[in-house]
DNA sequence: TTAATATGTTTACAGTGTCAACATATTAGT
DNA sequence: ACTAATATGTTGACACTGTAAACATATTAA
């Protein structure tokens, strides 16, 4: 029995990433990932000040597996599906990258560099998107604020849909009719989304 | 000195709500809500089962302030700034309305009837908004639709802004040259969201 | 080899939500 | 009006939490 666990560090990351996901990072406790990796319960406090600086590597993470899904994609239409599609699988850890656990992403430079990194590919992508359609001498500008609007948006929808603050419990569809915008919408999620991105992508 | 505190639910309502907006959701504490009405610390119990439940309330009252702040404007466009003010204004209510303190709406009736009213407050004057713009004859599920677009990039928005993920954090403009577009779309903030939100009710 | 440092442990404190048992005030039923 | 039921309070306890202080041991540098 070694006195020195060795790999303390990433092995609470990893515990953690797991943890967050599995039961949200509110459920998150140092004790329990120190229990679970059979060290003392203030262990990890040699290798994270607090609790929130542990949850910033999680999101940084986070960030990175996003980044990671949006790369795979070859079109740019499709990249707002991969996104949407990370948010919502892994629900707890796209809340703590962008929920209220932690607060501003520079207080964290780890988590800034990948969230930077995850942003720049979404602007890449637009870019070249763009540059597909014909539209070769578009300003900087205007493609960085294209692409905040569709980050927006599907950030939105997410947190929308998230919610089932409309499809479900707001129910006002139900009330109107059979044939529901809402669920004509999650039949034609993907559809819905390019419409909605080609509009806000209109110069 | 009284035995029974006589408003008690209400007051704890209130003081939750004033508790909520000053320092967030997460740092809420029966303990010292119940303290700072003169009450013994298990006393909420008799009117809340949980504190979530308390909570719950916080956040319909904030879909309450939310409608009122909707129904104040005349245009449609003037809404999605309304929106936008009230969700930066009152940013801890805000999270704790949209964030994952609470599941979904529909196990706290209250909570799920406000936010009802607040989405059907948005959807009823984006209608008018299309009637004013001559299309009399769009399809309920049409406008449904474009409502949540409309609130998705609303709330998404706010997400990004909030979280200074791009304004301040990613200075990805700053790096790419001085007049950056973030900085632009700060300074034209109305004018970008009324853009934006055109775009996303083109047909 | 020794001194410094990194990484553990033990103990303790103040705070939390919530349960059980009990006390008192208010209300309903006769 | 008296009594029983109910609503609303209190006290005390339990099992958690983050984290600070003091101490122990392993690793690394001089």
């Amino acid at each position: 029995m070694k006195y020195h666990h060795g790999n303390l560090r990433e092995n609470l990351i990893e515990q953690a990433c797991i943890a967050c996901e599995d039961s949200g990072w509110e459920n998150i406790s140092l004790r329990s990932l120190a229990k679970s990796l059979n060290v003392s319960q203030t262990a990890p406090y040699r290798h994270f000040e607090t609790k929130e600086e542990l949850l910033a590597e999680v999101a940084a993470m986070g960030f990175m597996r996003l980044s990671d899904s949006l790369k795979k994609t070859s079109k740019f239409l499709d990249s707002g599906l991969a996104y949407c599609e990370f948010a919502l699988k892994y629900q707890n850890t796209y809340d703590l990258m962008f929920g209220t656990a932690l607060g501003s992403f520079s207080v964290y430079p780890k988590l800034q560099l990948e969230a930077e990194i995850a942003f720049e590919t979404l602007r890449s992508d637009l870019k070249n998107h763009f540059i597909d359609l014909g539209h070769t001498n578009m300003s900087e500008e205007i493609i960085q604020e294209k692409c905040i609007s569709v980050w927006a948006f599907q950030h939105g929808i997410v947190g929308i849909l998230r919610k089932n603050a409309i499809a479900e419990d707001l129910g006002v569809a139900k009330e109107r009719g059979a044939m529901s915008a809402i669920s004509s919408l999650s039949n034609n999620f993907d559809d819905y989304l390019s419409k909605s991105i080609n509009n806000l992508l209109t110069i």
